[in-house]
DNA sequence: ATTCGTAACGGAAACGTTTGCGTGTTGAGA
DNA sequence: TCTCAACACGCAAACGTTTCCGTTACGAAT
């Protein structure tokens, strides 16, 4: 077992000192040529690489970035995870994952352990039970401490900080607006209660799109469900649930659902009450995962383009690391300055048509 | 932005020495009933919490955990995470993820990157180009760093490491006996190329039941995929390929695929060709993801376990450095046995029946 | 011969901890 | 009054780097 060889150790074999050893490494051109070669010679033949950790201490950064998302079997978050990834590589970062399992105080503890040096910045979904207790403290306090953030997806307005988003309720409104152009008359929509802001926003945009077209929203066509029967374990009940919705709806013709998971059900139901799709109720789903592509028949949905998004996360949480190291001045006079241009980046979402549609 | 408080910056506020402050934290009895009280008040008022790199480096441990896998867009793969995600929170570890896209230098350059000090183990499973070049030395030089490895699901006799796996051979047996016992005389085989060893065993258990069963295995009812088939977006020509299978082997009754995918596609082909399912063919697929909970009609599969694996391989791994932390006294003398406690765990698989069986 | 510039290198601080050891003060026992 | 624990605390090393600031030696210029 031969541990890593470390600068002093080289140091102490050629029997220069420390500094010599590391300037030669790095070419500095005050060591003497011949030194130079010879200390290089031998780190090569050592295989010296420099310790991470050592220089995240003396550098006070990590090159390293930590994501918090709330579960990661998941279709979309695991391609927001593949997205950060493929951009943190490629700049030079690393990614440590930390999941919230949708629990606030999991949230926080995960955020302290790692907001205490072992990360140089966050990129985030905000757990379901954050969004109902609306705590955004410690998000604030991590800022404040220095460590910016990048919220995805699920963000917040009473937090100041970078933002990605797809445009949940443009997305909903031509979901809903191509159902409308193709006939449908009575369109129900399948959403979770409104404290998930995706879901509040898709709402909206399901009503607006009515309003656009002049039809009336009816309660009756709306069925708001518990997130928890989104759980894999439940979908018997979902099952159920969604079969109740559509006997006490009989003239139904269009189902618009938040998520893939309804959409799909509401298909299995559909056709277990011998309804045709496309012919007799067409269906659109929010959220291009796995199941969209396979289903039967396939189903169009609003694609959310979850690499694109991590991608840009990466981008402005890295881009705001390098530009805080030339500011490292302690200038207090720019604050507001900085303070202000916290971007929120828009991914267009497309539709992306299949069979469930007309 | 106040930065995250030092102990230098609590001992000189307080005017004491840092080592006191240090002491008076951890509650050490060498200091005085008032000085530890004062320390404590102060740091709790400024909200201390140790700097995590300056332990990692005293320490010379990082308490994080790397884990290196081909792909994260895959169900399994998510779900062999959560797993270790779980353990290791439970035990006061964070995971740091690498991506190898299935390509050996990423794979390497990641491990490197890693290797520095930035981790403390890994569980990784191997990319599909490193299988196909046997190249395994960036496995055997970390190991004899003194990193600790544990591999899982694909893995490899020649690095001699802790492993977990599922006993693909037995799980393929018993799902290809399932079929042999509901009445299935033809039963072809979707699998991958011989090179990812999971591919060959599940091949080889399929061998296997056919030969207990005394029926000849015909190769005209072996279909091998190349893998690139298996990505999303060639599911067209996959599907294809199905079909001419399908087309030039009339009489399968029974299917047994070694991933969901091809399961799901083939019995897409079948309904497609006017199959029933599962009168006329039954099928099963290997790897129990949402696929095939939802597939019409939705699919019996031979379930992976992926948590329980992660689960499992985060157990061994910690377990190994914890155990290296009492043997650090440099005793070459037991290097021989620690080197043959290597465990290989097995994770039973189990069958999920559905409906796609009879 | 003295000064000076420069090439080539070493010392030490710093990043933030923990910890072994040393040291000063106090009180009690002889 | 002297000695010696015990107590309460400070110093400094160490983890592995980088980098600022010396220091030495030597040849050249004055």
């Amino acid at each position: 077992m031969k541990r890593k060889v470390t600068l002093k150790q080289i140091a102490k074999e050629l029997d220069v000192s420390i500094s010599t050893v590391s300037r030669a490494l790095s070419n500095s051109k005050e060591i003497g040529e011949e030194t130079r070669q010879k200390i290089q010679a031998f780190a090569k033949f050592y295989n010296y690489k420099p310790n991470n950790i050592a220089l995240s201490l003396k550098n006070r950064k990590t090159k390293t970035i930590g994501i918090l998302i709330p579960e990661i079997v998941h279709h979309f978050f695991s391609t927001v995870i593949r997205g950060i990834e493929i951009v943190a590589n490629k700049r030079g970062y690393n990614v440590i994952i930390g999941l919230s399992n949708e629990s606030f105080s999991k949230e926080v503890i995960n955020m302290e352990m790692l907001a205490n040096g072992s990360i140089d910045g966050f990129i985030l979904s905000i757990s379901k039970e954050t969004l109902l207790k609306q705590d955004y403290h410690h998000f604030k306090e991590t800022i404040s401490q220095g460590i910016p953030i990048v919220m995805f997806d699920r963000v917040v307005n009473e937090v100041d900080c970078d933002k990605v988003i797809v445009d949940d309720f443009k997305g909903s409104v031509n979901a809903v607006k191509k159902l409308i152009s193709t006939g449908c008359k009575n369109i129900a929509l399948i959403t979770t209660m409104d404290y998930v802001s995706v879901g509040k926003l898709r709402t909206q945009g399901y009503l607006r799109a009515l309003q656009e077209s002049h039809m009336n929203p009816k309660a009756s066509l709306i069925l708001k469900l518990d997130d928890s029967l989104a759980l894999e374990e439940h979908l018997d009940i979902l099952e159920n649930e969604i079969e109740q919705f559509f006997n006490s709806n009989t003239k139904i013709d269009g189902v618009f659902a938040v998520n893939e998971l309804y959409a799909v059900t509401a298909m299995k139901v559909a056709r277990k009450l011998n309804f045709n799709i496309p012919e007799d109720i067409q269906v659109i789903g929010f959220t291009d995962g796995v199941l969209s592509k396979h289903a039967r028949p396939s189903l169009t949905t609003v694609s959310q383009h979850g690499q694109k998004m991590g991608e840009q996360a990466a981008h402005l949480l890295i881009d705001r690391l390098e530009l805080d190291d030339d500011d490292e001045s302690d200038t207090y006079i720019d604050e507001n300055e900085i303070d202000s241009d916290f971007k929120t980046v828009v991914i267009e979402t497309g539709l992306i048509e299949r069979d469930s549609t007309k």
